[in-house]
RNA sequence: GGGCGCGUAGCUCAGCGGAAGAGCACCUCCUUGACAUGGAGGGGGUCACAGGUUCGAUCCCUGUCGCGCCCA
């Protein structure tokens, strides 16, 4: 018995644990093993997280994706799991210390504080997991990884260790992307430009052997500078080779202003005369592109900056006595100072001394921290790097050559622009959470990479001739290190497990294009490295780790701006659920998701969806209502009723159309037309057809049509299953209380694989009926009319007269019609329908107000008259006669000789119009096919 | 500066070479025996602008103007 509402909220839980009893999930079904296999990795959610709207969307396609497949009878799996997200995680658990006024990090110690962190995993690590579950999300839990768990580790340190034998990872000291807060070096996609209002500062640095002068240009050089506070740090001063303004200066020297170090002017073409003065200060340790000219002069690079950024002077050692200025035991006060306070500072005393020529307001792009939000600041250390350009050439040449292919394909021009253009990777961070780097080191620095500490030991000793204590790096890896492994580190690899066997490469990625390159690329690269297919006698083949990369966009809210927690325009997406069913949800999400538009989300859209989920509902009360059970072995191909074999005909239509659509990733394709033939044809249709048969006589017609009416509900309870699987789920187990009992849960049925079912000729007359009653009840509502009426079909054939009283019963209750008749000719004074060819008309004498309908016939006219000019234009084109193709100018020669005909109707019936009252109406073009299937 | 994308009905978006589409919103009517979370009908668009290619352009090309996003 199904309930009078559909209660979300009752079912889904309910549901959700009958699938996870059933296993229904389970990746490696034994009556599977013959089947092909289908498999995602899901992307990681932080197990900080919570699910947002972008997980909904994601976590749906492939939920639709899987469950699609699952049911076209493929061994699926959708392997999930959780990322450590190390700094998110470690910030977290540092502020939760903070707010119980606990000893912070560094005082509790690294060992202690991992188990703390450990303990919050423990505790609120499943979060996530559990709202994907609610959400409807058919991953094989019972697979669940975690990127720091120990098979993924064992991943880790391997492929760590391996890229380090063959020179692909190696420690470099250079500049980084430094984040004073959480102190750590960030790779280059963790930092955020930020366009800033600042200052661009000219500062005169006097010229050597000359007496400054501000009064007198030729005893300074003009440097302009963004960043003044770094001038402590400057090594040389740049200009353009070739620019004339100072071009002798080339190879003499300036007196830093404020320390008073000696520092060349020297020749660069990084220097360019156009900007600023035309001369720039260089200062190696402390931006990126002077850090290049450096490396090419040979300047000494001259760290200013502690780890917070604060002035410090320890590095500063290129005061020989000689060069300090008086001014430098006044600098030195700075020592300690903020950067942006000792900028103030410098700035200050600069002005006191002249030092200043202008300031000028300007605006300029500042690296800020994705995580932290402070600036960046490039910085000099030690770090542990991937050769990345090397690494990503086959990663750039599957795509090329089409073996992974970007879904949409515009993608593959963003992935090959970075790819090309990509920079070493910085793996080491200055973190305790995450995996720690397997390199240790003896006490003159010598370093020891090994998959443990005892190896490491080993080669320590050979080395050093002696057992010697050896230290290990502090440092962490980058998170998306471990990421990059995930579609083989979670099927087990290093281990040659069957799962890899099985699995591997999988179908298909789904994800966000904000993460192509921390994710899409890297995974890319490290399978391509780590996981070739071994064949023998010959050279290892590339195997790509997945063939498709479906890219989806952002939901934005319903206004289109993007979510955010600081704007307060989140929509909760577990909220959403609750109000109106994950169902609702879905099928709101997979019906607006488009390859070019981001997602905009409003909370009507959601309640027309649920709508959408209650209708269904009801179709289902009605089929049982009226005992349509389903019937054992019955085969819809049998079906002698028109009406059923049009309904059987449509259904294979719909499921060709959704099949095709999901096959094609085309998911708001699939969702329509599940819609419109759930609603449009199902129920505004074939129920409301059905129904004089199904509450009448008993009989062989009432036993069929019972019959497929609950075979069509079930095949779109299949159909629909892949987007609302808790509905469809229910409905399954509700429907199977009566008729033959169900082989399985839904989510593990068969897909519907219809064919034989096409007939025109059911299609033809079904369509004719549902146009004729359409076309009524337009004349009805635009003329007003309530009563009812009778229909006179006028100089019908045979056919059609016996058709009609056929569909008599159907007719009279959905058009309101009192009685069908026929006759040779229109009777006086009634409007005429033309309807596929055949004429209806409506006897309306003394009934309508004529002049409204002349009104009306006159812009018919006028139309009809248009379409005759335009298609005589194009007749008359000899251009278009020669070099049109023959089809089209047939049609278009159709399309006159059908205008001229509805021309012909409507004068006629405005002639009669004239003559006396009578009326006669031909239907507008646009509605004399309003059943065929393009209408749906 | 380089790249990608978008400007189609009031709103959100399909269509991408042969007569402008959907959903929502809007207006009118309907307590018809699954459903008012419903049913029926209707109005509404020089497809951003300007050139070009074509027998024919919303659709292809070029440019302009707006709006996003990514990279430097």
């Amino acid at each position: 018995m199904i309930e009078k509402t559909y209660q979300p909220s009752e079912v889904e839980g309910r549901i959700s644990q009958a699938w996870e009893q059933a296993g229904a999930f389970k990746a490696g079904r034994p009556e599977r093993a013959q089947a092909d296999a289908y498999s995602i990795v899901i992307p990681p959610p932080n197990v900080t997280g919570s699910l947002h709207m972008g997980h909904a969307l994601n976590n749906t396609l492939q939920d639709v994706l899987c469950r699609f497949e699952r049911m076209r009878g493929k061994d699926v799996l959708w392997q999930p799991g959780t990322d450590h997200a190390g700094i998110a995680t470690q910030m977290v658990v540092e502020r939760q210390l903070m707010e119980q006024q606990q000893p912070g990090r560094r005082d509790m110690g690294r060992e202690k504080f991992l188990e703390r962190v450990w303990a919050w995993k423990a505790e609120s690590g499943g979060t996530i997991v559990n709202q994907l579950k609610r959400l409807g999300a058919s991953c094989d839990w019972s697979r669940e990884r975690f990127t720091m768990d120990e098979g993924l580790s064992k991943a880790v340190l391997k492929v760590f260790v391996e890229l380090y034998r063959e020179g692909l990872i190696y420690k470099d000291k250079r500049l980084v992307n430094w984040d004073p807060k959480l102190l750590t070096a960030i790779s280059d996609l963790e930092v955020m430009p930020v366009e800033t209002k600042g200052h661009l500062w000219h500062l005169r640095y006097p010229i050597e052997g000359k007496t400054f002068n501000a009064e007198d240009p030729s005893t300074f050089i003009v440097v302009a500078t963004t960043r003044p506070e770094t001038m402590l740090g400057d090594s040389a001063v740049a200009v353009h080779p070739d620019d004339e303004r100072y071009k002798a200066l080339i190879g003499k020297h300036v007196i830093l202003p404020l320390v008073g170090r000696r520092i060349p002017i020297i020749g660069d073409e990084y220097s360019d005369p156009e900007k600023g003065s035309g001369a720039v200060k260089i200062t190696p340790a402390h931006d990126f592109n002077d850090f290049e000219v450096g490396k090419r002069h040979g300047l000494p690079q001259i760290n200013v900056l502690t780890i917070e950024a604060k002035i410090t002077f320890a590095e500063n050692v290129f005061h020989q006595p000689d060069q300090v200025s008086a001014d430098f035991e006044e600098t030195k006060k700075l020592e300690g100072l903020d950067r942006f306070a000792a900028r103030k500072a410098i700035v200050a005393r600069l002005e006191e001394m002249g030092l200043v020529e202008k300031i000028e307001p300007h605006t300029n792009v500042v690296p800020h921290g994705d995580r932290s939000n402070v600036v960046i600041e490039p910085f000099l250390t030690d770090q542990w790097y991937v050769n990345a350009a090397e690494l990503v050439k086959p990663a750039i040449a599957m795509v090329r050559e089409g073996k992974t292919s970007f879904v949409p394909k515009n993608w593959e021009a963003t992935y090959f622009n970075w790819m090309e253009n990509i920079q070493p990777w910085c793996i080491s961070r200055q973190l305790w959470w995450g995996h720690q780097i397997p390199a240790w080191y003896g006490p003159d620095g010598k370093v020891f990479v090994a998959l443990s500490e005892a190896e490491a030991q080993t080669e320590a000793d050979k080395h050093y001739g002696q057992t010697t204590a050896l230290k290990r790096d502090e440092d962490v890896l980058d998170t998306w290190f471990s990421s990059a492994l995930w579609p083989f580190s979670t099927l087990g690899w290093p281990d040659k497990t069957k799962e890899l066997e099985r699995f591997y490469p999988t179908s298909v990625l789904v994800t966000g294009f904000d993460i192509i390159f921390f994710w899409v690329a890297r995974m890319m690269m490290m399978g391509l490295h780590f996981m070739p297919k071994e064949r023998p006698g010959a050279p290892a083949e590339q195997i790509v780790p997945f063939k498709d990369i479906y890219i989806h966009r952002l939901v934005r809210d319903a206004s289109g701006a993007k979510m955010s927690k600081s704007k307060g325009n989140v929509v909760d997406p577990l909220g959403i659920i609750d109000e109106f069913g994950a169902d609702a949800l879905r099928f709101t999400l997979m019906r607006a998701v488009a390859p070019s538009h981001d997602i905009r989300l409003g909370p009507q859209d959601v309640e027309n969806n649920r709508n959408f989920a209650t209708k269904l509902w009801n179709a289902a009360r009605f089929v049982e209502f009226n005992g349509a059970v389903r019937v054992e072995g019955f085969d819809p191909k049998s079906a002698k009723e028109t009406l059923n074999r049009w309904i059987a005909h449509e259904t294979q239509k719909a499921a060709a159309e959704i099949t095709a659509a999901i096959e094609t990733y085309r998911f708001s394709d699939a969702a329509g037309a599940a819609y419109r033939f759930v609603w449009n044809v199902y129920c505004d249709w074939y129920v409301e057809l059905s129904k004089p048969v199904l509450t009448g006589a008993d009989g062989p017609a009432k036993d069929e049509t019972r019959a497929m009416a609950a075979w069509a509900l079930d095949e779109i309870i299949k159909l629909l299953h892949p987007f609302m699987p808790f509905i469809t789920e229910e409905l399954w187990a509700v429907t199977a209380e009566q008729g033959p009992k169900r082989g399985a849960m839904l989510a593990l049925s068969d897909w519907p694989a219809l064919a034989g079912l096409s007939d025109d000729k059911a299609e033809a007359e079904i369509g004719w009926v549902i146009d004729l009653i359409t076309a009524i009840r337009s004349i009805r509502a635009e003329m007003n009319l309530n009563a009812v009426i009778p229909v006179v079909l006028a100089g019908a054939s045979a056919t059609t007269q016996d058709l009609v009283q056929r569909w008599a019963d159907v007719i009279k209750r959905l058009a309101r019609v009192s009685e069908i008749s026929s006759a040779a000719t229109a009777p006086a004074g009634s409007v005429q329908l033309v309807v596929r060819g055949e004429v209806a008309a409506l006897p309306l004498k003394g009934v309508v107000d004529l002049s409204a309908e002349r009104a009306r016939l006159a812009k018919e006219m006028q139309k009809a008259e248009a379409d005759i000019v335009r298609v005589d234009a194009k007749l008359n084109n000899p251009n278009f006669m020669a070099r049109a193709k023959e089809e089209v100018v047939e049609e278009e020669k159709e399309k006159r000789e059908e205008a001229v005909g509805r021309k012909a109707k409507i004068a006629e019936a405005l002639e009669r119009l004239q003559g006396g009252g009578v009326t006669s109406l031909s239907l507008p073009r646009n509605r004399t096919r309003v059943y065929p299937s393009s209408a749906f």
